[in-house]
DNA sequence: TTGATTTAACACCTTTTGGTTATATGTCAA
DNA sequence: TTGACATATAACCAAAAGGTGTTAAATCAA
């Protein structure tokens, strides 16, 4: 049941939801708090707390009649692995692009996959 | 000129064109070839391949009849500066954590910035 | 030249996103 | 107990996202 129903990568594409983040970075923030940040009403940024929460990046708890919002890193690995992956090929791409001056395909292998189905793919 | 329209965050958020990326991270291909491996049409995948663009992510030129992409893993560097962000941040935040149980507000200084703007915020 | 291949450009559709307002509900402080 | 405060929830809306199919144009190979 680890199964986010939101994306990490789709949770900071925006870039509100990405200055939330930010912003709990320093600690942990109710609300009223949170939204006084941004020119949007609160109810947009109860979204997109929910939608943080969905994702796993942050969990709010009760206290008193607010709710404080904390954030949670964690999920950001699966980001960092992604663009890790282009890292590493960074210089290999490089090289592909000198050895054959990168006007003609260079591969082309075939695999078939599909991206319908829900296989937590990075 | 280098505004570009789509926002890197943006154009990673979906799960088909980050696989478009780990494909061309083999090598250059054309349009026809990325298509083969997707459930969905080539109109779509031209699509996906118009945001990567417009991120910068991607970049195509013509050859005889066909358009061949090549990746641009650069703008990822945005990613990775965001995700550090919070790894620099993690081992202070369990620190807050630990030193007062983490269930009062810790910080909570103003800023009041405005998203709507349009201000290269990573 | 003709036909197959590959991309380009539309028009259209459905769902999601990001936002709004209005109306409860719960909680602290006099 | 009465306000004031903080969050919760519902209904609604416009625009963007992600997809489709159709048609046209360019190019390579016979």
């Amino acid at each position: 049941m680890t199964a986010a129903k939101h994306d990490v990568f789709q949770a900071i594409a925006d870039p509100t939801r990405r200055k939330v983040l930010r912003l709990l970075a320093k600690g942990e923030l109710p609300i009223s708090e949170i939204s006084s940040h941004f020119p949007v009403s609160r109810t947009a940024i109860v979204k997109h707390l929910n939608i943080l929460s969905d994702a796993e990046l942050v969990s709010g708890h009760k206290a008193g009649r607010e709710k404080i919002y904390r954030l949670h890193p964690e999920p950001l690995t699966e980001v960092r692995e992604f663009y890790e992956l282009f890292w590493e090929n960074k210089l290999s791409m490089l090289k592909h692009v000198v050895e054959n001056d990168g006007t003609k395909g260079i591969k082309r292998d075939e695999d078939q996959e599909g991206t319908g189905s829900k296989g937590k793919e990075i």
